[in-house]
DNA sequence: ATTGCTCTCCGTCAGGAGTA
DNA sequence: TACTCCTGACGGAGAGCAAT
């Protein structure tokens, strides 16, 4: 489920994400607010990466650039779950959310993820925007099987819908039902897991992703290093 | 064609942490 | 405290690839 970042830094999780650098939807390793001090005396968009650097106007910046305009770089926020974090919380909060990761649960919270209803047979429905205005359809794969049924998502994704949550009741009987229970923790454990695989390989695009951006960071403040160095020996000079 | 190696994906188990 | 969720660790299966 990765999520497309709009200017606004707002995150679209069914919208698909940009090819060569993709924004993740999972908690992001990219620090929100990140600003520069860095001009824009050279056209500066070429050495950032695209995707994930933009240029804002930033009145209060401490460097002019040469027609005067003030620029200042921001780190586009990536995440959903960073989008729920108010720049009042506490340090100790933000603390305690960096130090542990939130739970898919609570991602999928935050992102205001898809509500799921479960539909006897045949088609099942998604709604995942606003006022039920996105909704997606799916087909049950194989509906048939005991324990669970295999839903195909429309855009490609597979997930599971126990049965039992369907029907409500659990077969009675100490072995059966001892046998029951444990085919629902290894079918929910098999999804845990594959989703926790997913939420992994995210993080470190993420991780990947902030590499690129710091490193572009960093060539931009050499740069920028340079040029007043310049200016300062020109002023000097003269 | 076969073999050995590496990589990736998947299912399962175990254990820590949160929650009712 | 029992239950659930999440995730690291482990092992198996299959694909890709080079060497023979």
């Amino acid at each position: 489920m990765d999520g497309m970042v709009d200017e606004n830094g707002t995150v679209d999780p069914l919208a698909p994400s940009p090819p060569p650098v993709a924004i993740s939807s999972v908690q992001s390793v990219i620090q929100p607010n990140q600003q520069s001090v860095i001009q824009t005396a050279a056209n500066i968009q070429p050495v950032l990466g695209k995707g994930n650097v933009i240029l804002v106007s930033k009145p209060n910046s401490v460097i002019q650039t040469p027609q005067g305009s003030l620029h200042a770089l921001q780190v586009v926020e990536t995440t959903a779950s960073d989008d729920s974090y108010s720049d009042d919380e506490s340090p100790k909060k933000r603390r305690d959310l960096l130090t542990r990761r939130p739970s898919y649960r609570k991602i999928l919270n935050d992102l205001g993820g898809g509500e799921i209803a479960v539909i006897p047979a045949g088609a099942i429905q998604i709604s995942s925007g606003e006022g039920g205005q996105s909704i997606h359809t799916l087909s049950m794969t194989n509906s048939g099987t005991a324990g669970a049924a295999i839903v195909q998502y429309a855009q490609g994704q597979e997930f599971f819908v126990p049965v039992m949550a369907q029907s409500g009741n659990i077969t009675s009987g100490g072995g059966e039902d001892q046998a029951r229970k444990r085919e629902m923790r290894l079918l929910k454990n098999r999804e845990a897991a594959r989703e926790c695989r997913r939420k992994k390989k995210e993080y470190i695009k993420c991780l990947e992703n902030r590499v690129a951006v710091l490193e572009n960071q960093n060539k931009a403040l050499i740069d920028e290093l340079k040029s007043l160095k310049e200016l300062y020996c020109k002023q000097k000079t003269e």
